[in-house]
DNA sequence: CAGTGTGAAAGTCTTCACAGCT
DNA sequence: AGCTGTGAAGACTTTCACACTG
């Protein structure tokens, strides 16, 4: 459907429209227009129907959007179609929860699983998982054919499990640990430092 | 400092940078480059020396970058040669986890307290904070002149509790909840919401 | 001679503005 | 009338490549 190649700063916007859309969604409406979405989203409409072009043509002139019509077609982009099985590395603070978080189940995702090194969480229960040993990970991420992982462990364990990890098939992880790993083209990395955010907002403060 | 406007896309690099030159410190080097920092970070050398042209010249030809120097002057630029208080506004699962990140204290920030307005949770602990009631927010804030807040409160009360919080006096948001927020121009707001990353990682994965 | 700082060039992304459809 | 989809223009960002310095 990509009719050449898409920047990928679109492709990372695509989620947030998506949501946009469940939200008007829940509020009933049954089209939209990219003005509304802009305002919405607090970018120009322009720069909506310009991602969305890349796609295909998804509007109707003098209507707008189906709010429905066009949630399916980004689900289908983004394939979202499916859920996506994740594991979480780390059973600390954040990987507690994150593995708790209600927010994953009806945007495709579903918590498979928790691992730790630590023998005195090992066997332990966080919410409805059990923590599993994180040597049992290459077999238990090969058997379900896992490629989303988590990673929520210290700094300075967190280049180690993403090797584990991706030598056992895991394809895409999001990083929860405040370093840059270093891993091979085919596989993609997105991190989450909240200090990263807050530095960057002292810039403007007084 | 700033020599003239700096775009924030490279503001938001700084940061960046910094974690990058801890990591170097631990590892007892006195001296790093641009090319090194580049390789670290998975970008081009350029990019660092561009970046920081804007701000004043911090290297030595031949040499490269004293690392602790160039450490103490993206703490000056990015304001963090003070420690900022931050207060949490939400007890739930998120909430929890970031009050109890260690990570916070070595890098400018200082979680001062937790809010929230479930009355089993108020008055309660987490970690070494007592939850307060929400509705002493803004004396609280007033107070202390706290200028930093980071809310993760579920999406339905997320754009409330902003406004209570920018009517007490706060000027910064990090923002969990997986909304857009409206507020006022001179008002910062940052958003996490790990589900956009995972959405953004599938679109490439089969 | 290794490595910075920087104009100029190249590349990328956003906005404009309007033809054309419903 | 209202709103999309889109070339072309404009704005912004990155990279190049080199003069210069310790």
């Amino acid at each position: 459907m990509p009719a050449k190649r898409v920047p990928d700063i679109v492709v990372a916007r695509l989620p947030l429209y998506l949501r946009a859309l469940s939200a008007m969604q829940h509020s009933g409406k049954e089209f939209t227009s990219s003005q509304e979405m802009a305002q919405w989203l607090g970018i120009s409409s322009a720069q909506i129907r310009k991602d969305l072009s890349h796609f295909g043509e998804f509007g109707k002139q003098g209507t707008g959007y189906s709010i429905t019509g066009l949630q399916q077609k980004l689900r289908q982009i983004l394939n979202l179609e499916r859920e996506w099985p994740i594991i979480i590395i780390g059973a600390g603070n954040i990987g507690s929860a994150i593995a708790n978080y209600p927010g994953f189940a009806h945007r495709g995702f579903r918590v498979c699983a928790v691992f730790d090194n630590d023998p005195r969480k090992i066997g332990s229960h966080i919410g409805r998982y059990e923590v599993y040993d994180v040597r049992e990970l290459p077999t238990f991420v090969r058997r379900h054919g896992i490629q989303l992982a988590m990673i929520a462990v210290p700094a300075e364990s967190a280049q180690e499990v993403a090797d584990l990890a991706i030598a056992a098939g895991i394809k895409a992880i999001l990083n929860y640990a405040p370093i840059n790993l270093s891993v091979p083209d085919h596989i993609r990395v997105e991190n989450i430092d909240p200090v990263l955010h807050l530095q960057h907002m002292t810039y403007y403060l007084a």
